[in-house]
DNA sequence: GATAAGCCCTCCCCCAAGGGGAAGGTAAAG
DNA sequence: CTTTACCTTCCCCTTGGGGGAGGGCTTATC
């Protein structure tokens, strides 16, 4: 199939699907005569996983590691996990700078009239008072 | 002063603080024949001022419109508490969003055995079985 | 026969927020 | 006089594509 159909098929843009191509993360055959990019299922299975993939916050070369982990039949689940587990780590990192900032940033806000006069604790805070 | 000396003193790199100039967010006088930029005291509190609004996860562009309310000796403070509260909502739906995430992944993992065995629970999920 | 529609291609510039480094000017100190 | 430590502009790099130009194909319609 081509490759709007095989972009549809995976609920992905065909600019999208193109730039996995064009970074060698799923590569499709190719018409000589045309250039028309070829997709096969196994290629649209692949795109579908790598859409999961980046959902679920894995950058574009994660997701070449786990798709070749994926590809390769006897791999260790033991490498799929740790990378799982690292991508855990990371957003619980993450979770835990965005809190910290929210917490921050809604008792500035509660602190703050937020009426017509000009004082405000906000940015107050912000300039270092 | 010059820019190494208001960089250090507000926590930010040369870079970054040229970066800011070039953009016209904090823009120093300029000496005609050296072409150094030169930083007053005032100008060090405003590269201090964005760069912890950067820290609260305010964009650049966020930070030029908090520093035109800041400036401003009569704005009301109405106008910085709904910038504020914005970002609260936009970390607040970031959070919601890495949070499930976070769940889903670490289901996985824990499902996953982790061993030397090829078999994948995390694979099967992202491969959409 | 012409032309419009709907695919596809490559090529190039754009975003945020700077980082890295080259090539070159300037100023103070040894 | 030279080294060292500043500073300048300029250009390319990053992530993950988006937008659009310019061109090519086949098919359907007028």
């Amino acid at each position: 199939m081509q490759i709007g159909e095989a972009a549809r098929r995976a609920g992905l843009t065909v600019k999208t699907v193109r730039y996995y191509a064009n970074i060698g993360l799923v590569t499709p055959q190719q018409d000589a005569e045309t250039g028309y990019r070829l997709y096969e299922p196994a290629d649209v299975a692949k795109l579908q996983f790598v859409g999961k993939a980046r959902r679920f916050d894995f950058s574009v070369e994660e997701c070449r590691e786990l798709l070749g982990l994926y590809e390769d039949r006897n791999r260790p689940s033991r490498e799929v996990k740790a990378l799982t587990m690292k991508k855990v780590a990371e957003i619980d990192s993450r979770l835990a700078e965005l809190q910290s900032l929210r917490d921050e940033l809604s008792g500035l806000a509660a602190s703050c009239d937020g009426d017509h006069r000009p004082d405000c604790p906000i940015l107050n805070a912000l300039s270092g008072r």
